[in-house]
DNA sequence: TTTATAAAAGATAAAAAGGTCTTAATATAT
DNA sequence: ATATATTAAGACCTTTTTATCTTTTATAAA
């Protein structure tokens, strides 16, 4: 019922990527790990792996960086999360109790499913790119900074 | 937002032990450890911070072991967490971001507040008895084995 | 008052998570 | 073609969490 530091890290990382989409520039992971405050090494494996999945794209080279296809854009948050930390984790019963259900729930269980529901339903049915206009309609800044002054720099 | 092993572990033992205080009788580690199928070594660490933190009580020697005071039994499951994790951990961003309030929220700020207010409120309102009983009534039985042929071999 | 029993204390070890570094591969621009 | 920028791969290191082991201390029963 948790989420990895490497799956935050890797969702964040992921929203910034659709952010940007409409730059149509690659973005290397030196400025994304700055952006987000990130270990740029740790980013660089966690991507990866993305990459190896399918949930992001990646070039090499001079103007080479990350980005997302058509196809990646399709991809939702619990995609994501299911690539690095695969599904158990959320899953697990808030308490740690192996048998835990509707039939035999532990003493929080009612408290936790509808919320588990809740936020797995948004995580499942909403792909990245919806995701992350949701945030921008909301006016929901992540604490990413801003990526721009880097861009003009070149 | 989320509890360790350890905590899981302290919060269920507690329950234990509130489960069993009509029996009168202290109960050792190993048969708690057996119970809920938790380390013992692990469990007794543990189980001399919970006596510090006054959250349980002790007695060594033949017929020792673990039980609960009055006083221990009106503590909280939020006071076992904070003993064994402190609160941190609770009120950290479900996506990891370091400023994460309702003027600055994450992008699932709004679907974790609600959900961690009740389920904070819970583990702060009730006590460690309440909560047992709770259970108990609801016929919501913790994975934990019957305790009672253990007793009866003496 | 001796002995058995159980927790307390503290040192140590193992596993998992998080993070870094080095080298290789590859795409691009010149 | 070559130099350069960037990801890929994999070995390695560090920290935190989880777990164990050994010795000491306290209690209570016989």
């Amino acid at each position: 019922m948790m989420l990895s530091r490497a799956s935050k890290y890797a969702i964040l990382s992921t929203l910034f990527l659709a952010e940007h989409v409409k730059d149509k520039k690659k973005i290397s992971v030196k400025v994304i790990a700055e952006s987000i405050d990130v270990p740029s090494p740790f980013l660089a494996k966690l991507f990866q792996q993305l990459v190896k999945g399918k949930i992001i794209s990646s070039t090499k080279g001079p103007n080479g960086g990350f980005y997302l296809t058509k196809s990646n854009q399709k991809k939702s948050v619990l995609d994501i999360i299911e690539n690095i930390d695969g599904l158990n984790r959320l899953n697990e019963c808030f308490l740690g109790l192996s048998e835990c259900d509707g039939s035999n729930p532990c003493p929080v269980h009612f408290i936790v499913e509808p919320f588990k529901n809740s936020i797995l339903g948004k995580f499942r049915d909403k792909n990245i790119m919806e995701f992350s206009e949701e945030i921008v309609s909301h006016g929901r800044k992540l604490s990413l900074k801003d990526l721009s002054p880097e861009f003009d720099k070149k």
